[in-house]
DNA sequence: TATGAATGAGACTTCATTCAT
DNA sequence: AATGAATGAAGTCTCATTCAT
């Protein structure tokens, strides 16, 4: 069979299996809604998984996403504390988009997943790297120019900065009204804080 | 039966329930287990709960922690923003514990159940009240205070520090090595940055 | 304790089983239902019967009606087509008093308990015994006093006259409206067919 | 699959029920005994039926006999009234059939289940409409043909046949031993007191 | 006698996966 | 490659009965 048919054939899977679990959870939702859903037969899921954890692996963690909002990032970058404050615009829309409510639902469950799925936790917890990797630089960087403080740990800031969208993701999800600018802001305003206060007029600038 | 002994009772099942919920996930552990765990018969548990889900509820959302936290930070209060930071150290004290991993572990799954199930959803919601009121008048103390800017977002920056213990609970519970020290530092300046520069003297000293 | 007390006790018993049976059928009907209803503690009933079994035997005849009903056939008794006919009559009331709709209930249900307990259906099968015999009786007697023909099988009409009561009780039981005067009429006037032909004068008189 | 081996698959189900039932009783009778005795596993059980009230519902009434009895009634019709006598054969026949026992005590299961089943109880009250409809046209036909008194009530007396031989099957599952030639010649007799009396020498032709 | 917590076998049903077609 | 009937272990929960108090 084409290739190119049998890529159709897996999407047209992990497309029924995403909205399924998105509404029920890896464990509660069926083979049997997913293949409804996929319009396939039991046996043909077969065929392209191995397994339901197959799908739920290959489901758990969102690659698209992380290359996308990284790679949007590249262009937007005169100087890196203002790198960091358009990836904290792009995080923002990524949290409120509604077509990608599914996702963050599942990836919601892939977070709960991880802590007994050895293979799901390895590529959740190596899913945060590529962000994690490039906050860091940005942070380096800001301090090779002297925009942050010496003594700045970038690898804890650029931890906390993913630790507080994971948890503005998990509050969304739960329908609980985020009000983006808002948050934003406050979040732009604690970068901020970590800008060196020699020249304070420039950081006045960089605030918000 | 005495009161005391049927609390007793209670105690034992949600004793196994969160050791097997930690370890398999609340759709994956199966009543079996529990019941193995807990060293009563199955029709036990069903005198004490009435059903799964039931214990799963009960469960889903650490009472005891929230109580336990905000009520010990009624004793270090000199000012509000050092109230903050001291409830920094509470918190980051509560990540690491290892008397409380069951607990950290059981609540992730609970914020995945939260997606798919109502009640569990709102107890989940309902937990992060009373630490986000605590937060937000700590802020306006402060903002009255004027140790803060006049237009600073006191919830959104709630809501944010919030998530951002979410996230570190995530991220500890994932067995990635997190640097309390480095992050409390981190955060800790974060929320320096939201103190007014008008005295700069004053902002150093409260930072770290 | 008093025998009094007993027989109270144990009628509280039957009193809450009748009810919980006639609604649930024996099997539907849970020990705890019936131990609810009658305000006792799940232990105490078995102070008083050995088992649900034996409740059930208790309950699958209704001796109280048997008595009941041949007895009050003492006194209208002029000759024995004009006694059978009242046994048509007072079996249609039983047919329709409210008070004993759950008694009735519960018999249905005895009815199909009898095809698998043995010392149920010995007790129905014996439940039918008297009334037959009765009828049997009142047919010899008019027999023998050529108000029915000779060669009648007064066996076969006397079961044939049960089976048809059995019948109407089902059919009431089930909700079916009954009309209770034309059902009255018709089983007299099937029951006049049996009468001699040669003094149709007297036919007449008798039927209905 | 064929419908055909569906079908055959449906049934095999139908005919393990049938027997279980028939012996135990629906509540009393396990899935686990229809399956050892279908022969096939448990989950194939559920392909064919939802659960076991399906099941249930689909044995409750016999739906082959309605039709079979009162198929095999049109062939023998010369009059009325010779049509209700033959139909009186007919009922007999099926009442003492060997391969129909399980069927009648099935039935009679039914007849308590209808009391607390709603849908079970549809059905076996529609179970008699056809017969009850049949024999009411048979005795207006009569009627109009001045075989039977002109003030019949014919509905009730057909609920009342209805309920004769309702009678007579529970007798007969119970064991008892059933003179059929006399049952079914004493209500023969009971049927021809229904006609008129003005032209005896007819109504004698007609009895028995 | 009376209580009601405890028992544990067994009930019905589900479901990821397999396999003959 | 595709189908969907079949599998059977495992799931949660019920319930008549017992027994320590």
């Amino acid at each position: 069979m084409a290739q190119r048919k049998k890529d159709a054939q897996r999407q047209r899977i992990l497309d029924a299996a995403l909205h399924c679990f998105s509404r029920d959870g890896f464990h509660q939702a069926g083979m049997a809604d997913i293949v409804a859903r996929s319009g396939m037969s039991q046996g043909a899921v077969y065929v392209y998984f191995k397994s339901k954890d197959d799908i739920i692996e290959a489901l758990a963690v969102d690659r698209h996403r992380q290359e996308a909002l990284l790679g949007s990032l590249a262009e937007s970058a005169p100087d890196a504390i203002s790198a960091l404050n358009a990836l904290v615009d792009i995080y923002a829309d990524y949290l409120t988009d509604p077509k990608g409510r599914d996702r963050r639902r599942v990836g919601v469950h892939g977070w709960a997943e991880a802590l007994r799925n050895k293979r799901v936790r390895e590529r959740v917890v190596r899913g945060i790297d590529a962000p994690r990797a490039l906050v860091v630089s940005l942070l380096e960087r800001a301090k090779a120019e002297g925009q942050v403080a010496r003594d700045l740990d970038c690898d804890a800031v650029a931890r906390c900065l993913i630790a507080l969208f994971q948890g503005l993701i998990l509050q969304s999800c739960w329908g609980q009204a985020l009000d983006t600018q808002a948050s934003t802001a406050a979040i732009k305003r604690m970068l901020a804080g970590l800008a060196t206060r020699e020249r304070p007029s420039r950081c006045r600038t960089k605030r918000l």
